[in-house]
This record gives structure tokens, C-alpha cells and sequence, in this order.
DNA sequence: TTGCTCCTCACGTCACGTGAGGTGGC
DNA sequence: TTGCTCCTCACGTCACGTGAGGTGGC
């Protein structure tokens, strides 16, 4: 009854190629039921042409091999259930990601110039709460909102009195390698409990060249261009971290769109 | 005033990594402006930071490095924005197909179980119209409803009588080797004028075992499956091209999710 | 002099696809 | 006996990332 399906039987049946197959079978993801000792032919049995539809569907949502597998070895539903819904959550997030590279790209080609105005500031140092981190750039989008979050949560709890807006420091490995160190923080005023990942910071005193950047940080690009090729032409550039202020606060503004940004570049002392 | 730009520099202004800009260079993609010719340092311009922000959104987006260059070397605007374009028309299909192997997924992941019931058909050859072609299975969507409008266009120009209903005829390598031999075809009585890529066509004779099944394209595996064990089980599987019958003719039933497909494989003939 | 930045190989990743060259069953 | 189906290497694809090991400029 268990009738004997060879990879070509299987392939039609299942609509994976031959090729695939047998990729599959090396990988450990679908195993046939016999394979003939003498021969090493492959045999596929009916009732694994269920896992293979499921195979079929998950690859089709380029769910990783990994992740097909842990699915058919989930013990239960609810199981298999959230590991899809994570994996549909995950296509939810590019789908976001390429809705707004679409946006940036076209705010890129229209013709309106983006000329950003360079100007100059000295910051002394002040005293603020912070959250640190070695971060992805890609991870940047989810990590920056909850650390915003818990400061200002932080804020509200010790009745901080905040002194200047809410900023951002960040390694320059963060874009030239993608990863880096990097402070979210808020300057205040008195005496700070550590809490979580909240801890008292003094933001360090800096030179600084500065643009301002209205709109989505997908394009914070473009200003980070011209502030660099300005600092480059100046030849005024020094090392240390670059430095962003969100002066529209993301917990009253949430529109992308909304934000206001200044993006930062330590400089040589310019002369007064 | 062309300052020059170490990829480290250029890099921190582009959020593009060290690793990437020189797997730019080395593909060609985006050249350093110079070269020290001792050390092999690569120095970048101000004026490429525009090339490099056009280069990031677009692979951003996926696409192909090649096409990439493309939109770089292209000669003006209209022929810059054509091929981003389409490349957007490409997203927008990708995102169709993902919707519907979610759709898909949760099809199959339904307890309601999908009993297809077998039956049996003896069909007789038949003079037909048709239009063949060689055809990878991911096209098929794509030239499947293009030439079932040319054959009905010709149904209706040449006033031939419809004898039957609308029609495939499928290679086994179009699943096996995810290419292959395909055939859609109108039976059809009285001479036939060929035009355009329709001729006239012999429906072969065959035995058939076939099921029916309710809704889109993207489930028919599952069909495919079923029926391909029933016979395997029965062990009277013979070879020739996989047959489909579309009996909701997709001119008069757009919705994918409407159409009802036979799907018939050739088998022995069944004893009566 | 010490880090820092830059360099070049060479190999890895991921999910298969593409031949080449060869064997078993009807 | 002839095709057909199946097999196993070995290498290619795509866009980088990951070290290893080494050099030049302040």
C-alpha cells in the first residue's frame, strides 16, 4: 500500500524539481523514506507529500531551509503557529523597508535640490541619562525606539528636569562596518538612579558642523553627504563619534515623515 | 577643491560599508575617482556621493547590480526612470506572489480537509486550436493568460464553433525541471486559418484519472499530490503530458480564486 | 613608536542550478 | 538494444561578509 514514489514521481506530484529534491535531501530537510542500497535510488513515500507542500509554501515566502525544518519539528501547533507568524512578521518588516526605500528613492530623483545648510556650535559637556550599545545599523529602527522609550520613561519616574533635547552618539564602525557603539540619551538635571539599562552619562563637549535633516532617516544619507563633503573640503574633520539631536521628539511626533534631525560632525575649533 | 575622500571617509558619508565600496570598485560598479599608485589607496569625490545615494536606494530596493550600472550609464532621464520603473513593476509582482503563497499557506494549514475525489474519463482525440510553446514554470502565469486571449480572439474573428472546453497539455519536465512543453488549446470545429502563434492542434486520445479543483493556481500542488498517489497507488501511471480542463473560462471568471481546474494524468485503460 | 587606516588574497554564505560523465531497469 | 531515469561529483551564481596577514602615515 505504501507505494514506492521516485524522485521524478515526486517532483510532478509536488511541483519541486528533481534537483531540489535531492538539494533537500543532502541538507537533511526532506529525507526519502528508502533509498535502494545497490542503486541509491531515491524513494519517496504518499504521506510525505504534505510535508513537501509545506516545504513548498514556506520557500516560496523565502522562509530559510533553518527555519522550514524547525517548523515540521515543532511538537505542536501553536508552536509551528508562532514560528510562521514570526517568519509572516518578518515579511511584514521588508515590505515596510521597501515601501520606504521607494519613498527615498524618489525624494532622491526629484528634481528639488536638498541643499542643506552647514553651520557651527561648541556644546559643552552636560550631564544626561543614557542607553549603550554595540548595535547593527540594520538593527538600528528596533533598537532605537525601545531605548527612547525607557529614557523617557526614566525621566517621567525620577521627575528628572530634562535641560536639552533628546540625542544619539554613534561610532564611525557603525557605517563603515555596519556596527558600532552606540548612546541614545537625554540631558537632565540632578541626581539619576540606574535603572535597567538607563544609567547617568555626561554627554562629552564637542566642536561640532551641523545640518539639519527634515523628514524619514532613510534619507539622513543625503545630509550626511553634504555635511561630510563640507567637513572634507574644510579639511576641519576630527575623529569622534558623529552626533544626531531629534528635535521632534518621536514620542509626540511618530510620523517618520515629521522628524527633525541635526546631524553633528566633530570639527577643529573653528576660529570665532 | 576636489578634496579627495579615503573609503573610510567616503563610507561614513554614504552609510555604504568599507567591504561593499570595494566590492563596488571591483565590480565595476563605482570606481574611485583615484588611485595611489604606491599604496593602492582608493580616494573618492564629493561629486560621487550622488552616484553612491542612487546606488544604496536601488539595492535597497534589490536590484541587480547590473541593472544598477544600467540606470547609472543611461542616457537621459526617461530611459534612467524606464528601468527603475520596471524594476518597481518587479517588486509589485514579487509582493502579489508573496500575498498569495500566504494565502497559500493558510490554505493548506486549515484543518478542513481538501478530499479530492478520482474519477475516470475516456477522451477521444479532437480537432482543436493551439498555442505552444516552451515555457519555465515561473512564466507560466505570465504567457498562460496571453495566449488564452489570442485563442479566443480567434475563436471570435474566425467564428469557429467551440466544441469543447479550454485546455493544457503539460510536459512532466515543466515540473521536474521547472521547464517544459506546454500547450493550451480551445477545442473547435471546421477548417482553421493559422494566425499569429495559434494552429490548428490535435488533442490526443488518452485515458485519464483526474480531480477537480476549486480556486487559484498557486493550491494546485495539493491536486497534483492526491491525484498523483491515487496512481501511484493503483500503479497504472503511464507516460505522457499532464492534462488540465479550465472549466470556469478565465474571460468570464477573472478572480483566480473562482476558477475550478480539472487536472488529469494519463493512466492504463481501466478496465470498464 | 604606537595605533589607526588602508590594502590584498582566499574562503564562506545561501539555496539551489548547471553541466559532465556514468549506471540500472524495461 | 535503445532510450529513459536515476545517480554522483564539481563547479557556478549573487552580493557581499569574514578573517588572516601585512603595510603606510601621523
Amino acid at each position: 500500500m505504501t507505494a514506492q514514489l521516485t524522485v521524478g514521481d515526486f517532483s510532478r506530484m509536488t511541483h519541486l524539481t528533481v534537483k531540489t529534491l535531492r538539494h533537500y535531501h543532502e541538507v537533511g530537510l526532506l529525507e526519502p523514506a528508502a533509498i535502494d542500497p545497490a542503486t541509491k535510488y531515491r524513494y519517496y513515500t504518499i504521506d510525505q507529500l504534505g510535508q513537501a507542500q509545506v516545504i513548498r509554501r514556506l520557500r516560496e515566502l523565502d522562509m530559510p531551509v533553518a527555519d522550514v525544518k524547525a517548523v515540521l519539528a515543532a511538537h505542536d501547533v501553536a508552536d509551528r503557529n508562532a514560528l510562521i507568524a514570526r517568519h509572516l512578521d518578518r515579511l511584514e518588516t521588508e515590505l515596510a523597508r521597501t515601501r520606504a526605500a521607494v519613498d527615498s528613492l524618489r525624494a532622491l530623483l526629484e528634481p528639488a535640490a536638498h541643499g542643506y545648510e552647514v553651520t557651527h556650535r561648541t556644546v559643552a559637556a552636560a550631564p544626561a541619562i543614557a542607553i549603550e550599545a554595540v548595535v547593527e545599523h540594520g538593527d538600528l529602527g528596533a533598537w532605537w525606539p525601545g531605548a527612547i522609550a525607557e529614557l523617557h520613561a526614566t525621566v517621567n519616574a525620577q521627575h528628572l528636569r530634562v535641560t536639552g533635547p533628546l540625542g544619539g552618539l554613534y561610532a564611525a564602525e557603525l557605517f563603515q562596518e555596519a556596527r558600532g557603539h552606540s548612546v541614545v540619551f537625554i540631558p537632565v538635571a540632578g541626581a539619576v538612579k540606574p535603572i535597567g539599562r538607563v544609567h547617568a552619562f555626561t554627554v562629552p563637549a564637542a566642536e561640532l558642523a551641523l545640518v539639519t535633516h527634515a523628514g524619514s532617516h532613510d534619507d539622513v544619507d543625503v545630509a550626511y553627504s553634504e555635511l561630510g563633503a563640507y567637513v572634507a573640503a574644510h579639511e576641519i574633520g576630527v575623529a569622534g563619534p558623529i552626533r544626531e539631536y531629534y528635535l521632534r521628539d518621536p514620542q509626540q511626533y511618530p510620523d517618520p515623515a515629521s522628524r527633525l534631525t541635526e546631524i553633528a560632525w566633530p570639527v577643529f575649533r573653528a576660529s570665532a
